[in-house]
DNA sequence: GCAAGGTC
C-alpha cells in the first residue's frame, strides 16, 4: 500500500482534520520532538487505497537572521544592513528539530505529499519551509516536486475539508516568496534603525530609561497611535460653551429635563437671546409623542481581537496575559483554539451540545434551561476567516479547578457564547418633543421589553430609567425652571488598551497573534506606562521619539508604513511582480530614508535634550579610569554603564545587580579600578575590570565576563587564584570563591547559578596551589574562630578539599541545585584533562609573562 | 542586545 504524507501548519489543525478525514478512525502518536503528532488511516486517494500519514509543522520552521559577524554592533555599520549584510535561514525553533522530524517522516513514504492550509501566509511560509526543509531527500528523487500538493480550505469542516482534498491545488511559490520578501524586509529596517538609534542615543544620554531603543514597522506606529492621542490632550484647548437647561412638570409627577434641539452655543449672547426667546413662554406644548420598539443586537461570536478588548476594559486583564490564560484553558481542554479571525459558527457547530454542557452552571443555569427549552436563537451572521472557529467554551467548569483570572476569563468566554444564542435585547424608545416659546427642546427614554442576551452580559443591558410619562400631542407642561448654563468642552482622555486594539487592527498594524506583543513591545522598551484603567500613557522617551520622527519623516511612524509594503508585497504574491525587484526597490527607499534619519538626527536630538541629561552630567563618581586616572561616573538607569567624561568613553556593566567600588584594586592589565558586582536576590557576586568586560584581553575570553572567568596567569583576582574546581552542575563552570563572601563564604559557577555555602566562622579562607588527588580540585585553607569553630579538637587551621576532605565534606551545603560531585574517596571523575579553570591546565606555567605574552590576542 | 510572524 501506498503512503501519503500531509503536513498541516500546526499540530491542532492535524488532530482535527485527521479527525475528519478519518472519519474519527485514526491512530496517533507523538512525533520525535514531543510537540507534534502523527496521526494514521487508511482511506483512498486517486482511486487507490492508501496509508494516510498527517502530521505538522508548529508554527515556522525557519526564520531569518544576519549570518553572525553582522551581529557585533560594534562592528558593522548599521547602513549594511541594508544590503551588504547577508542573511540566512536558521531553524526557528532548534528544540523542536523540525527540519529532521520531516525528512525522517518523508523518507517513509511513496512520492506524494499534501501540504494542508488556510491562509496565505501560514500556507506560504509552511510550504516553502517544508520545501527547503525536504530538498536534500527530494532530490534523491523520492520525492519530485510535482507530487507536492495543496489543499486549500477556508474552514474546519467536514464538506469543506472534503472538498478541499478532492480539489487539489499546486504550491505557489509566488505567495512563499511574497513572505520571504516580508521577512527580510522587516528584518533588514528594523535592525538598521533599532541599532542606530540605540547607539545614537545611549551613548549621548545617562538618563534615558531602556536599554534598547527600537524600531519596527509594526511597534513603531502602535506607539504613534499612543502619542497622537497624548498631543490631543496636550494641545486641547477648552472652550467655554453655553446650554440652556429646562425643567417641566405636569401635575404631581417629578419634572422632567429637556435636551435643547441647537445642543450648545458658543456665544453666551447668543445663549442669552434663545433663553430670552423660550422665556416668553411659561407653558411648554408636547409637539409628538413617538414611541419605536428597538433591538440591541446579540454579539457576534467571539473572535481574538473581541476578547482582547473585552478583557483588557472589562476584565482589566492585558493582552498577553489574556493569551497566556486562554492558552492555558484551551490547553486544558476548557475552550476551543483561541487565536482566530472568525466570528462565524461553521455550519456543522454543535451549538446545542456546547450548550447543554453549561447548564448546571448555577450562575447561568436558568438561562441555559430557558433556551434548551425554547430554542436556541440563530447566531448572527459573522466572517469566516478561514482559520479556526470562534472562540468557545468546551466543556465545564468551576471557578476552583481554573483560578481566578482562569475563571474570569472563561466567564466572560462563556456568557459571550450564551449570549451568541440568545435572543436580542428589546426595547422602547420614547421621545417626546416639546416647544417652549420658539425653541425646540425633547426628552427621550428606553424602557426594556426584554433583556434577551443582556441578561448574560448585563454590562450590556438597558439601565433602568425613570420611566416616560405618558402623554400625547397638545399635551401643555408647566416650565419650571429654564437657564443660560455655562460648561466647558473637555480633553479626551489617554488612549485605552481596547481602543489601541480597535485602531491596530483596523490599519493592519499586527495580526490576532502579534497584536499583544506589539503592545507587550512598546510597554516594555518604556516608551507607554499602562495606567488606571488600563490606559497608555506615553513615557518623556516615547513622546519624544514620535516627535522625532514627525519632525524628520514622519512616514516611520504613520501606520501607512506597513501597507504602502504590504501592497508591494501582494503584488509579488500575485505574480505581478519580481520578488528581487520589489525587495531592492523598498529597501532602497528605506536605505534612503536611513541615511536621511542619520543626517537629520540633531533636530530629533533637540527634543531629547529636553527631557534626557547629557551622559556627562549623569551619575556619581564611583571608580577610576585606567586611561586619565580621573574618576568615572557611574550610571545607573539601565543600561547601567561608566562614563569617563575625560576621555569620552562608555563601559558598559553586567546588568541586574549593584556595582560597588571593589577596595581600590586595580587591574594588573590596564590600571582600571575593579569594581564588585553583586546580584541581589542569589547574593552571587564577582569582582570585573570595567575595561576587560568590553574588550577581553586573551584570546579565550569573550566580553562580559569578570574576573571569576579571566584567564590571567597570575592576577590575584583571576580565575586561576579563585577557582576552586567544576561546577557540580553545569558543562563548563569553574567554582570560584567570592572573596567578599566572608564571614559566611561562599563559592559561585562562573557560568550558571549554582552558589556553594561553605564556611562560616572563618575569618580567612584561600585557594591553595595544591590540588586534590582524587578529584583535582583545587585544595582550600581556612583560618576558623577560636571560638567557633567546626574543627575537631578546638583546631583552627585545616587545609583540603571541599569535595572530598572528610573534615569539610559536612560543611558544604550546596544551593539551586543537587550535589553531583563525587565525595569522600569516591573515583575520579570527568573533568580532568578537559581544559577547565585552573585545573584543567594541569602544567603550572614556569615563567609567568611567555605565558601572559602567549595568552593576549 | 535588533523586526515580525507563527506556536509550545
Amino acid at each position: 500500500m501506498k503512503t501519503v504524507l500531509m503536513v498541516a501548519e500546526k499540530p491542532s489543525l492535524a488532530q482535527s482534520i485527521a479527525k475528519i478525514l478519518s472519519k474519527g478512525n485514526c491512530t496517533s502518536r507523538k512525533g520525535l520532538n514531543g510537540a507534534c503528532s502523527v496521526l494514521e488511516y487508511t482511506g483512498s486517494f486517486q482511486g487507490q487505497t492508501v496509508r494516510f500519514k498527517m502530521t505538522s509543522v508548529c508554527g515556522h520552521v525557519m526564520s531569518l537572521d544576519f549570518i553572525g559577524k553582522y551581529n557585533n554592533w560594534d562592528k558593522v555599520d548599521p547602513a549594511e544592513l541594508f544590503s551588504q549584510a547577508p542573511t540566512e535561514k536558521k531553524e526557528a525553533n532548534p528544540k523542536l528539530n523540525m527540519v529532521k522530524f520531516l525528512q525522517v517522516g518523508l523518507r517513509a513514504i511513496d512520492p506524494v505529499f499534501y501540504i494542508l492550509s488556510h491562509n496565505i501566509d501560514g500556507y506560504s511560509s509552511l510550504a516553502s519551509q517544508v520545501l527547503d526543509a525536504i530538498q536534500p531527500v527530494m532530490n534523491k528523487g523520492s520525492v519530485r516536486e510535482q507530487s507536492v500538493y495543496r489543499a486549500k480550505f477556508s474552514s474546519i469542516t467536514d464538506t469543506d475539508i472534503w472538498n478541499a482534498m478532492n480539489r487539489l491545488g499546486e504550491p505557489n511559490r509566488n505567495e512563499a516568496l511574497s513572505v520571504d520578501a516580508r521577512q527580510e524586509l522587516d528584518l533588514r529596517i528594523g535592525c538598521a534603525f533599532t541599532r542606530f538609534q540605540t547607539k545614537y542615543f545611549q551613548g549621548k544620554y545617562g538618563n534615558l530609561d531602556s536599554s534598547l531603543i527600537s524600531f519596527g514597522p509594526c511597534q513603531t506606529p502602535t506607539l504613534g497611535f499612543c502619542v497622537e492621542r497624548h498631543d490631543k490632550i496636550q494641545s486641547f484647548k477648552p472652550e467655554t460653551y453655553w446650554v440652556i437647561q429646562a425643567k417641566v412638570f405636569k401635575g404631581k409627577d417629578s419634572p422632567l429635563t429637556l435636551d435643547w434641539h441647537r445642543v450648545r452655543v458658543f456665544d453666551r449672547e447668543v445663549g442669552q437671546m434663545f433663553v430670552n426667546l423660550a422665556k416668553t413662554s411659561r407653558e411648554a406644548q408636547v409637539e409628538s409623542v413617538s414611541k419605536k420598539e428597538k433591538a440591541k443586537q446579540r454579539p457576534q461570536a467571539l473572535n481574538t481581537v473581541e476578547m482582547l478588548r473585552v478583557a483588557s476594559s472589562a476584565l482589566g486583564m492585558g493582552p498577553q496575559h489574556t493569551m497566556q490564560i486562554a492558552e492555558r484553558l484551551y490547553t486544558q481542554g476548557y475552550i476551543s483554539y483561541p487565536r482566530t479571525e472568525t466570528t462565524h459558527y461553521p455550519e456543522n457547530f454543535d451549538l446545542k451540545g456546547a450548550l447543554k454542557q453549561q447548564i448546571n452552571n448555577c450562575i447561568w443555569a436558568e438561562e441555559v434551561k430557558a433556551l434548551l427549552s425554547t430554542g436556541l436563537n440563530r447566531p448572527r451572521k459573522g466572517t469566516d476567516a478561514g482559520d479556526h472557529p470562534p472562540i468557545t467554551p468546551m466543556r465545564a467548569a468551576s471557578e476552583a479547578e481554573l483560578g481566578s483570572d482562569g475563571w474570569r476569563l472563561y466567564e466572560y468566554i462563556t456568557r459571550h457564547f450564551i449570549a451568541t444564542v440568545s435572543q436580542d435585547c428589546m426595547y422602547l424608545q420614547t421621545t417626546i418633543d416639546f416647544k417652549i416659546g420658539t425653541e425646540a427642546f425633547s426628552c427621550s427614554g428606553k424602557t426594556l421589553v426584554s433583556a434577551g442576551y443582556t441578561a448574560l452580559m448585563p454590562w450590556q443591558g438597558i439601565p433602568l430609567e425613570e420611566a416616560m410619562p405618558t402623554c400625547e400631542h397638545g399635551d401643555t407642561y408647566t416650565v419650571d425652571e429654564i437657564k443660560l448654563v455655562e460648561k466647558q468642552t473637555s480633553p479626551p482622555d489617554y488612549l485605552t488598551e481596547a481602543e489601541l486594539i480597535t485602531l491596530m487592527e483596523k490599519h493592519g498594524i499586527g495580526t490576532d497573534a502579534s497584536i499583544p506583543v506589539h503592545i507587550n513591545n512598546i510597554c516594555q522598551r518604556n516608551y507607554v506606562t499602562v495606567e488606571n484603567g488600563r490606559k497608555l500613557k506615553p513615557t518623556n522617551l516615547g513622546i519624544v521619539l514620535v516627535h522625532g520622527y514627525y519632525k524628520t519623516d514622519a512616514e516611520l511612524v504613520l501606520p501607512t508604513i506597513r501597507s504602502a509594503v504590504e501592497k508591494q508585497l501582494n503584488l509579488i504574491a500575485l505574480g505581478k511582480a519580481n520578488f528581487q525587484q520589489v525587495l531592492q526597490h523598498t529597501l532602497d527607499i528605506f536605505k534612503r530614508k536611513f541615511h536621511y534619519f542619520v543626517d537629520s538626527i540633531p533636530s530629533m536630538d533637540e527634543l531629547m535634550e529636553v527631557s534626557f541629561s547629557p551622559i556627562a552630567a549623569t551619575g556619581k563618581p564611583l571608580s577610576r579610569c585606567g586611561k586619565c586616572h580621573r574618576f568615572m561616573k557611574y550610571i545607573q538607569a539601565k543600561p547601567s554603564r561608566l562614563h569617563c567624561s575625560h576621555c569620552d568613553e562608555t563601559y558598559s556593566l553586567p546588568q541586574n545587580g549593584a556595582i560597588k567600588l571593589y577596595k581600590e584594586l586595580r587591574c594588573p592589565l590596564d590600571d582600571f579600578e575593579l569594581v564588585l558586582w553583586t546580584s541581589g536576590a542569589r547574593g552571587k557576586s564577582y569582582p570585573l575590570c570595567p575595561y576587560c568586560f568590553s574588550n577581553p584581553p586573551f584570546r579565550d575570553m569573550k566580553k562580559g565576563m569578570g574576573c571569576n572567568e579571566c584567564t590571567h596567569p597570575s592576577c590575584q583576582h583571576s580565575l586561576n587564584s579563585y577557582g576552586i574546581g567544576q561546577c557540580v552542575e553545569c558543562e563548563s563552570g569553574v567554582l570560584v570563591l567570592d572573596p567578599t563572601s566572608g564571614p559566611k563564604w561562599r563559592m559561585a559557577c562562573n557560568k550558571c547559578n549554582v552558589v556553594v555555602h561553605f564556611f562560616e566562622h572563618a575569618h580567612r579562607v584561600q585557594v591553595a596551589q595544591e590540588s586534590c588527588d582524587a578529584c583535582d580540585a583545587s585544595l582550600v585553607a581556612v583560618d576558623f574562630n577560636k571560638t567557633r569553630t567546626p574543627l575537631p579538637a578546638g583546631e583552627t587551621q585545616h587545609t583540603g578539599c571541599v569535595f572530598c576532605d572528610p573534615v569539610f565534606q559536612n560543611l558544604v551545603e550546596l544551593k539551586h541545585a543537587t550535589m553531583r560531585h563525587p565525595r569522600g574517596g569516591g573515583a575520579r571523575r570527568g573533568g580532568r584533562g578537559r581544559g577547565r579553570g585552573r585545573r584543567g591546565n594541569p602544567k603550572k606555567p614556569k615563567d609567568k609573562m611567555a605565558a601572559l605574552a602567549a595568552y593576549f590576542v
